[in-house]
DNA sequence: CCATTATTGTAACATTTGTTACAATAATGG
DNA sequence: CCATTATTGTAACAAATGTTACAATAATGG
């Protein structure tokens, strides 16, 4: 093996092109943007991903699979209480600085964004937030075996619930409601768990 | 008063401008598309709204008040029971054929896109869907008057709540999932009403 | 040293962007 | 008929779009 060595790694540069696209969305967002944030001069973005803009907001859908995603389910598997881990979670929201709520969540903006603009993205964000929705499915299931939640309830539509709650609240938190208001909502909707 | 009479009114313009829109948001419909979406050439587009593209969509938002933020209002003071008025008007999300589920909530869609855009617009849009949730808290006034809401209920916090759910429908329902999902989704959370 | 690969910055590319200018035509009231 | 305003379509515009090409430099293994 010659040559000289990569300088960085397909994955800091992916962290990098989320916390970009995060901002403006995908088609807001320019290429002169996209060098700067990842740091890098074109020549080694076109390099590193030569299908461009395109090819770099998809695999930074995938890396968001790998470190969001994934954590969730592998902080979940080492969580004492299901329902704790789940009330965490929606309750972090609470704790966001106006940039992150402006921000909303990677997934579900660009599941909006795509609707008509792309299918083949758009099946790739929402298909990453069924995986999230089968995290919650697989927290609810553990939390009937720890005895915390009733046995006649359906985990499957209680994860859809809490799945079109966290759609909610990111939309709803970019509307200037006060965290006092943020917080009766999400204690009435988490009375279901 | 002389002169050629005008041809299209500019409401039949913004309610044509509110159908492009609508269907790839702000940045991503072109100046041809407009054209072609109103049926005008683009001198008159740009003798109606001298301000372009942000003019026109502005002005789409504050017709958007007119058309369904006012017609909401209207339909719920005509309305016979309040709760039944609710409970219909999220009822309709089920009837959504497959055109009208990708495009969502027109004012759920701008206040996600234009977050990190234009703080100006992003508030215009977000302070329709307030009007929207005002409603929502009209309603449950009412219900409250009429006895079919627990008069120990706050209307204001299950609006923002109901505020909330429309929100999260409006992308869920972009997830694929299926109708009876979505029906027991719906069902659940009214459960409030 | 050399071949190889990485990175950088600039220049150039064709397209598309939204907008402006304008000439031609049309339809009204006076 | 005339002044006025509306509409249309084309041309032109500067600016920005995303991408490609390339020369210069850098850093590795052999």
């Amino acid at each position: 093996m010659a040559g000289r060595p990569k300088y960085y790694t397909e994955e800091e540069l992916l962290d990098k092109a989320i916390k970009v696209f995060w901002k403006k969305g995908y088609t807001a967002t320019s290429a002169k943007e996209l060098f700067a944030g990842l740091g890098v001069g074109q020549g080694s973005l076109y390099n590193a991903f030569p299908g461009g803009k395109k090819e770099l907001f998809q695999k930074s859908l995938a890396r968001f699979l790998e470190v969001s995603i994934r954590s969730f389910h592998a902080e979940l598997d080492q969580s004492a209480c299901a329902i704790k881990f789940l009330k965490d979670f929606f309750a972090q929201v609470h704790f966001r600085d106006a940039n992150e709520i402006s921000n909303g969540c990677y997934l579900g903006n660009s599941t909006v964004e795509f609707a008509n603009l792309d299918i083949e993205t758009q099946v790739m964000s929402s298909d990453l937030l069924k995986k999230l929705q089968n995290g919650f499915e697989k927290a609810l299931r553990r939390a009937q075996q720890e005895g915390k939640l009733s046995s006649d309830k359906s985990p499957k539509i209680i994860a859809l619930y809490l799945m079109n709650l966290w759609n909610g609240l990111n939309v709803t938190q970019r509307m200037n409601i006060s965290r006092s208001e943020m917080k009766e909502l999400l204690k009435m909707n988490l009375a279901v768990l």
